[in-house]
Formats: structure tokens, sequence, C-alpha cells
DNA sequence: TCTAGATGCTTGCAAAAGCAAGTATAATGC
DNA sequence: GCATTATACTTGCTTTTGCAAGCATCTAGA
């Protein structure tokens, strides 16, 4: 009986170092966001989403990717990219443009003005980052914190 | 000139395993709690702060905790927690009960069928947080994981 | 005791995001 | 070439949550 679904029969209770380790994790999902959003909120009037946008794009080959990519990168619906690349456009940061190679997909490309704010922007979200993040992270071994976090709720690649 | 705000002046970008062990928990932030609320929501039709708050409660001595004291302990405003503990309490799976020691304070109570609620519950989150989170940290320093965790957005308690 | 301010919680409102339904374009089968 | 199905994206609706305002209660000072 093969399970796509949750196998839930008889799994062991956390452990006391897992159990601070998961209540730590799920502590600071809530918390980092929240900070660093309203840190760029205060400072420059965008959002995380938006500025991960931003980022993405000046990242990209011509500035430019299509929707479904973004939503890709960033583990967030469609709906949300579409939303919030509307909000830049609104605001001139970025264009849209149909897809030349596939008329039913959209490109997101990053304006000059956009490129240019996200200059303005990238020194907060990077001392946030350092400061609420990566500086507490000096004990840890960073590459096998990255192997294993970009793991977490990644399905079984082997299955048995 | 002391600074409570975020000090932005000339820092070092993120080499690059800082930036993978950066995107590797912003991934992992937004995409683990989305994976286990779905689980917890089709299996039991339970929400994560639900489950939350009921687990907190039943740890609790008298299996009861004032609203403040559940915000805080799950990083969450006193008005998502105030919702939350209503709708359990539609349900009867929580009663509220003003705090004998504050008039202003309000206690919310486990009852018996939100422990039987809990305990229906419980084997399905251990599973989602193990098969999801902790199965991916066999190769990680649990101890220093939390330890460094913990302190995410911790504003610096020295300072200079 | 009486007043002023602080604290604990609730509620109105607005923002963000997921789901599902709708629209437009592409690809496949005949 | 035409009909059917799949894909890319958008939009309406709903839920969740934080902020700010409001109300009740507690505490401190005169």
């Amino acid at each position: 009986m093969s399970e796509t679904s949750t196998d839930t029969g008889r799994v062991a209770p956390l452990d006391r170092a897992e159990e601070r380790a998961w209540r730590a994790f799920v502590r600071a999902s809530v918390v980092v966001p929240r900070v660093l959003e309203a840190e760029l909120q205060a400072a420059h009037g965008v959002t995380m989403t938006e500025y991960f946008v931003l980022a993405n794009l000046s990242e990209a080959d011509g500035r430019r990717l299509r929707m479904g990519e973004l939503a890709a990168r960033g583990a967030m619906s469609l709906s949300a990219i579409s939303r919030v690349v509307d909000a830049l456009a609104r605001r001139g940061l970025v264009d849209r443009m149909r897809c030349p190679s596939d008329g039913r997909g959209l490109l997101a490309v990053l304006t000059d003005a956009g490129l240019a704010r996200l200059e303005e922007v990238y020194p907060t979200h990077l001392a946030g980052v350092r400061r609420h993040v990566i500086r507490h992270l000096d004990q840890v071994d960073l590459d096998a914190f990255a192997d294993a976090v970009g793991c977490f709720a990644l399905e079984d690649q082997e299955h048995g």
C-alpha cells in the first residue's frame, strides 16, 4: 500500500533537543519575516514580497522573468505574484510585457526606476538580514545549515 | 550617537554560504508552515494556530493561560490570539474565564473536549514535524541549531 | 477617596495571500 | 483545420492577521 499522504502510525515524540530546535524554528519563521518587513516598510515603503520581486528581476537575464518563475522562486502562489507585480507596475518599478515565445505568458521587466529603487532599499535589507539572522549563525556550519534547512518540507525523494 | 534603530552604513554583502543559508531559511519559513497547516487542516480541520493554543494550554498549570501569555509564546498579536480562542470556545474546546487575580485578564482553559481533540490531532502534527523538519536535521547539531535560530530577530543584548 | 495614567483584552478596519473560477493562448488528436 | 484539453495568468472571494481605537480594570499619587 504505497503512501502519497502522511503516514502517522507510531511516530516517536520529539526528544528535548528536537523540541527545542523545532520551537526555535517556528518562532524564527514567524518573527524574522515580520521584523524585516517592518524595517523595509518603515524605511522605504516596500514590502518583503516587493523587494523579493525586484531583487529577483535584477539578477535575471534581461532583468525580466515570467510570473510563474517568480512565483516558483518565492514559493508563492501565482495570484500573490500577480498582485505584487501589479502594485510595482503602478509605481513604475516594473513593466509588464507579453512573452514573445508564449502568448499566454507575461514578463515582468525591471525598469531603471525599479533598479534604482532596489539599490536604495538593498542596504536596509542587507543590514536587517545580517543583524537578525546571519549574525546569530556564527557558531553554525553555514553549509550544513543551508543543506538541511533547504530540504525542509521537501517531499521524500527516496520512497520507502 | 546611540542607535535604537537599524544601522545601515557599510554592511558587507552576504558571501556565498551566507546567501545560501539565508535563502534556505526564507524558503523554509514560507513553506513549512504552509505544508503543516494544510496537513492539519485536511486531517482534522484545525489550523496551526489553533493547534498551538491547544498544545500550550495542555502543558500549562491547570490547563489554563492568560491571553497575553499565549500571545507571547506564539509571538503573535493579542488580537490574533483573541480571535483564535474565540473560535476554539465556539467549538467547546476551550472555556474563557475571568482571571481571579486581575479582573482585566482572561484565562483560556482547555476543556476535556479540547484535550481529547488535541490528542487526536497530535500524531498528525508530530508526524509532519518529523517528516518535514526534524528528519532533515540529522547532520546538524540540534543544540547549536536551536541556540542560533532561537536568537533570530532578537535585538542585540550587548550594545555597541 | 478621587483622579490620571497604565495595562489587558476586544473589535473595526485594512492589507496580504490562497483557492477556485474565469479568460486567453497553446498544444494535441482526429 | 477543428475540437478538445492543458497551461499561464488574473480576479473575486474568503481567511488570517496586525494596527489602532475603544472599553474595562488596575495602580499610583495627591
